[in-house]
RNA sequence: UCGACCGGCACCGGAACCUGAGGAAAGUCCGGACUCCACAGAGCAGGACGCUGGGUAACGCCCAGGCGGAGCGAUCCGACGGACAGUGCAACAGAGAGUAGACUGCUAGGUCAAGGGGCGAGCUCGGACCGACGGUCCGGGUCCGGCUCGGGGCCAGCGAGGGUGAAACGGUGAGGUAAGAGCUCACCAGUGGCCCGGGUGACCGGGCCAGCUAGGAAAACCCCGUCCGGAGCAAGACCAAAUAGGUGGGAGAUGAGGCUGCUCGCUGAUCCCACGGGUGGGUCGCUUGAGCCGCCGGGCAACCGGCGGCCCAGAUAGAUGAGUAUCACUGGAUGCCCGGGCGGCGACGUCCGUGGCAUCGAGCACAGAAUCCGGCUUACCGGGUGCUCGACGCC
RNA sequence: UCCGGGGUGGUGUAAGUGGCAGCACAGCAGACUUUGGAUCUGUUAGUUCAGGUUCGAGUCCUGGCCCCGGAG
């Protein structure tokens, strides 16, 4: 696997911000997660990563952060066009392995339509 | 440190380097520090704790000791004050479950009725014997307010034995008695008091006397002693921004609200509910602390003192991710070597392993700081050190 | 950070002051029926866990686990 080249991920900092693309976004759902992408005009994808404490213990949920965190990565200089997006984690997260989330993640943008393979 | 501007400062962006979770960071079960409420007050209620001495900022924690219990032992466990201050509790079984009780049973005596066995005496029937009135012997019947043995009911005495139960008002022996019983005595156990010795003390050892047994349970209420004011870093202080310091209802200087409940005391103007909105940035608190490491000294120890050195997370959408390779560690399998036991003259075979090396395929836990400490509890991987016990083998 | 409430067969629920853990549905077996349903009869299975107090614990005490809820 390539290293996850020069690129910063930007994380949704403000509530208001992340309750707007959850409200307004579409949704796609998996086993693993919960995909909510609200197309925008301009600007860098970012994401926002929501655990419930029922997925696990804080090991657990730190765990899947990161990983998504760096799945992100690897996939958002990809996207064809920026977006904001919500990855909400669902009980199953838990015990899956990190390809299998790389893979779930990947086709959850390819079904929003944003993802370009190409590039 | 570089870049956008010659330099400086601030900010932004990039790169390099450094630093960055735990023994439990966890559960939030105790105890403190800290902040605000009155520099934290009184009484009641309520709660916690409960052998002794020490440690500590404090504790429900730790150390040492006592007592009790478990174990062959090293060791481990113990909410370990009070049941003559009071009120309650003990199902079923059982005679009786609390200053208990009398089922079975034991018993001198009294009494009631009936009257059994034996002995004795009287009367009588039959038979036998003596020559005979008559007498004697044998067998039977009957009667007796003669003696004796035994039985029943009631009264009375008894608490030893049987049996019930988780628990039944000491144990053993002797005397004693109508039968028995701490009824009496000796010893033992236990209770209370006094004295002597040891110990700071819990307590231990010994002696004397008393009285003869005074049960369990306070993790039932309770009593006694000790301790506890409340809230919590979203405490609390400050800056900035935003909207309209909104509308409706209720309470309020005859005292709102606050100090957990009640009474006092203190404070002294807002508070509560519903509807509709706005904000939900930042700074401080925030990490130097009952801190960690080393040496020395005191103490059995917990711990304390002195000196020297060190700075070891401070986030706030919340920090360390994934893959591959290699190394280390752990235990497993296989092979070789080494050591030992057994069999054999021997080559060798076989078994064992706190041993060494190689190969293979595995495992690598529990778990993430959020104001900070001291504990407790729970989860779990591997390692180190010290002391000791038991078993087995060898000398 | 700080408060509450709860855990009983597979499910839903009972058991004043400690004294034999019940009930309904479901499950299983049997009967009735040509078969199934309904009905009847029988039966299995339980106190969240580990200790302690007590003669005896679902109940009392201590600690743990899990679930639900609340306040800022």
């Amino acid at each position: 696997m390539p290293p996850a080249s020069r690129f910063r991920l930007t994380t949704i900092k403000l509530r208001s911000e992340i309750d707007r693309a959850s409200r307004l976004g579409r949704s796609f759902a998996s086993p693993l997660f919960v995909l909510v992408c609200l197309v925008v005009p301009e600007g860098a994808p970012r994401v926002a990563i929501k655990i419930p404490r029922k997925v696990g213990g804080a090991v657990v949920r730190n765990r899947i952060r990161r990983q998504v965190k760096d799945i992100c990565r690897a996939l958002f200089p990809r996207l064809g066009t920026p977006c904001d997006c919500i990855v909400i984690a669902r009980m199953a997260s838990a015990g899956a392995s990190f390809r299998q989330k790389m893979e779930e993640i990947q086709s959850l943008l390819a079904r929003h339509g944003c993802f370009d393979p190409s590039r």
